[in-house]
DNA sequence: CTAGTGCACTGGTCGGACCAGTAGGCTACG
DNA sequence: CGTAGCCTACTGGTCCGACCAGTGCACTAG
């Protein structure tokens, strides 16, 4: 081997040590959501910097979702729950500047939300089946409704089925995703394609996958799925990248 | 319907729109990884701001891993690649927050793993499986070579696969989760299992994988590599656990 | 008892100052 | 003439002191 490999040490600044005591502080769970930071002025004494580094560490903490300040408040910064805010900026980031084709987002979609929905078969319980029932059902009373009613309850039924799935991270990558998609699709194409017929087709895949789930086929819950998924934003793809979502299907 | 609904006027901070501005110039390509953002006291001229909010609104890009800066740096902020450190911090404060359980992980790899698979068995060339089986070739060279070794080709495998399915946002994530994974088990579980067993049985599954994809059989390669993925990890996953990841294993 | 008013805080912003570092031009030496 | 070394003019990192517009709460006047 050779001699003892030193590593170059970086210059660690002043608020970036603020950050990571805080940070460590909160994710051990020392300080819980909803509990409040001292202020800022208070933070300059505690870690014997100034407040500039104080409010350069802050702002680091609040673009990691960590903590958020409101001016006014007689307390200091609170600390927030974890919300996948973070998580959802650097990915709407990583799909803009990695250029990630609506194609890829939608295939994402088709990957995670069917083994959602392969684990919801399997592991569900009665009362999360009834739950995914009643968004379908929302889902046809919003055909009345307009657009909103029914995209809230698809939302419903896929976090119901995510829930049911009992992975929080597919859980949460699938709502990411699903946001950053309903955007692209909203901001490109405004409601160019056959809307009605567009909605009735998607009620009838979620009431087959509902059956299927019911029977607790997880593996063909999950092509259903697939299927679904790509008969409804396959008309939003370029067709010369539907192939890549085609290989998905069985 | 009700009267004009108003939203609240959010006070928007100064720096925020400091942070919109060199966001926005940087996603839509006007700055390209590589160039420079003016001096900080150059930026408070344009911005009309103080340097203070300057130094607020880099902490905040940088924190996002849009650009970097360097004391003494006779230029500006450098604008970076994209790189998945920003989403890695949050899935990894996700992780340690949400009290992601190790189970979760793995089976988040399963599922997108096993996807990548099914693509690259479906979409890869010739030359990419080549790159795969020179992968395991390296594998089972580093049997010599110890662990480093070993990892370095399982990873470099899977991002062979990865590449092969041609979905960045699989490739990231995946890559993204797996690290997270080796440090949760590395730092937990320091090597108190029969690694050489496990190594060669690895390696045995990743012959079986490269021979699914080589024919083609992408739902063949998908299962087997659920089935890999399952046999590596289960023995640091509690027992309890394991239920859950052999719901995906059919 | 309540409605209104200060006051004592908060965070947001500003301007100026100093330091340690870097790069590149300049000078002085070989 | 070439090069080694210094010097200067920048950079970002940190600190300080100040002011402003908000907020919550206690106190006061009705």
């Amino acid at each position: 081997m050779s001699g003892p490999r030193f590593e170059p040490v970086r210059a660690v600044r002043a608020y970036e040590r603020v950050v990571e005591q805080v940070e460590e502080a909160i994710e051990s769970g020392v300080l819980s959501p909803g509990e409040r930071l001292p202020s800022e002025r208070e933070l300059m004494v505690q870690f014997s910097v100034s407040r500039s580094t104080v409010r350069e560490a802050l702002r680091v903490l609040q673009a990691r979702g960590l903590v958020q300040s409101r001016p006014g408040d007689p307390n200091g910064a609170e600390v927030l729950p974890f919300t996948p805010a973070a998580l959802h900026k650097s990915m709407t980031t990583l799909a803009r500047v990695e250029e990630l084709s609506l194609a890829e987002l939608v295939q994402f979609r088709m990957v995670l939300d069917s083994a959602a929905i392969l684990l919801a078969a399997r592991l569900r319980t009665d009362e999360q089946l009834a739950e995914m029932a009643a968004a379908v059902a929302r889902m046809r009373a919003a055909l009345e409704l307009g657009e909103d009613a029914f995209s809230a309850a698809d939302v419903a039924f896929h976090e119901a089925v995510a829930r049911a799935g009992g992975n929080k991270l597919i859980q949460i990558c699938t709502d990411v995703v699903r946001s950053i998609v309903v955007r692209l699709i909203a901001e490109k194409l405004a409601g160019a394609r056959d809307r009605d017929a567009l909605m009735r087709q998607s009620i009838r895949h979620h009431e087959e996958v509902i059956a299927a789930i019911r029977l607790g086929d997880g593996p063909l819950a999950a092509r259903l799925s697939r299927k679904a998924m790509y008969d409804y934003y396959a008309g939003y793809v370029p067709a010369a990248e539907r192939g890549v979502l085609r290989a998905l299907l069985d």
